[in-house]
DNA sequence: ATGACATATGAGATATGA
């Protein structure tokens, strides 16, 4: 079973990128992020011609988030718990089936949080702090569970070509990497490096300016975390770097793991 | 030091992103 994140930067300007790429890596579950449409914008029709139910929560301008699955979402959760007063649409999650039983997804879009020191700073924290109990209850269920999607969190320097370029971004800043590491601390697995271990230059957000892939000025920021269940049945996972490479990229690439 | 680049909205310039 793949299980894929992409943040797309609008469904609707990526379309026929996106379409080329689920041809081609034919995702069984697919969240994206970033679809900067409401939900009667979303482009259903062509991914249904593809074979794709499409679960969507949207948002005019802004955020938006999807999963895109061979098999009918059950169970389906709109907006993360524990703040009712929040209108931002960056999470979904259902449960799919599959031939080796089910898997719990959730497609992820957290804060960016820049520049420090602001309402989006702490509001990016405060977030997190809800996944971090939303995870937690999750992984009580002891299911398959995969959270993915766009942490906007760059876990440790190695997972940017250039560190030091970070000090000082809400991406890489102490308290937000502090929060990464309590929710993997909860007993979840970062797919990307289960499987590739130390290997460097593993990025998967290249900045649209400055030249930035041209120069491999990448991040890691788009992450798969899995829950034992998940894990133990962990296959493969790449990064789907050559997307960037493209006409009219998306700044973020595919991610993508195989479960048995 | 600044802006670079892209997107949505909406019709020019602004907000947001990372």
């Amino acid at each position: 079973m793949k299980i894929a994140t992409w943040n797309v930067n609008s469904i609707n300007a990526r379309l026929d990128n996106a379409l080329a790429w689920f041809s081609e890596a034919k995702p069984d579950v697919a969240c994206l992020q970033e679809l900067k449409c409401e939900d009667k914008a979303f482009p259903a029709q062509a991914f249904e011609d593809l074979g794709y139910h499409c679960l969507v929560h949207g948002q005019k301008t802004y955020n938006g988030v999807a999963i895109l699955s061979r098999a009918m979402p059950e169970d389906v959760r709109r907006g993360l718990p524990g703040e009712d007063e929040d209108g931002q649409a960056r999470y979904l999650e259902a449960v799919f089936p599959g031939k080796s039983g089910i898997v719990r997804v959730a497609s992820i879009y957290l804060p960016n949080g820049n520049p420090l020191g602001t309402d989006k700073f702490t509001y990016k924290l405060r977030w997190m702090d809800r996944l971090h109990a939303h995870a937690r209850a999750l992984l009580k269920l002891e299911e398959p569970l995969v959270l993915a999607g766009d942490y906007n969190v760059i876990p440790s320097a190695r997972d940017a070509r250039n560190p030091e370029a970070w000090l000082g971004d809400a991406l890489f800043s102490a308290e937000a990497r502090a929060k990464f590491r309590t929710l993997l601390n909860l007993g979840l697995t970062d797919a990307i490096r289960q499987v590739h271990g130390d290997e460097p230059d593993l990025y998967t957000f290249w900045d649209y300016q400055a030249g930035a892939f041209k120069r491999n000025h990448g991040i890691r920021i788009d992450h798969l975390l899995l829950s034992p269940q998940a894990a133990d049945r962990l296959k493969s996972a790449r990064i789907d770097r050559d997307t960037r490479a493209q006409d009219h990229p998306s700044d973020h690439v595919p991610v993508m793991i195989e479960l048995t």
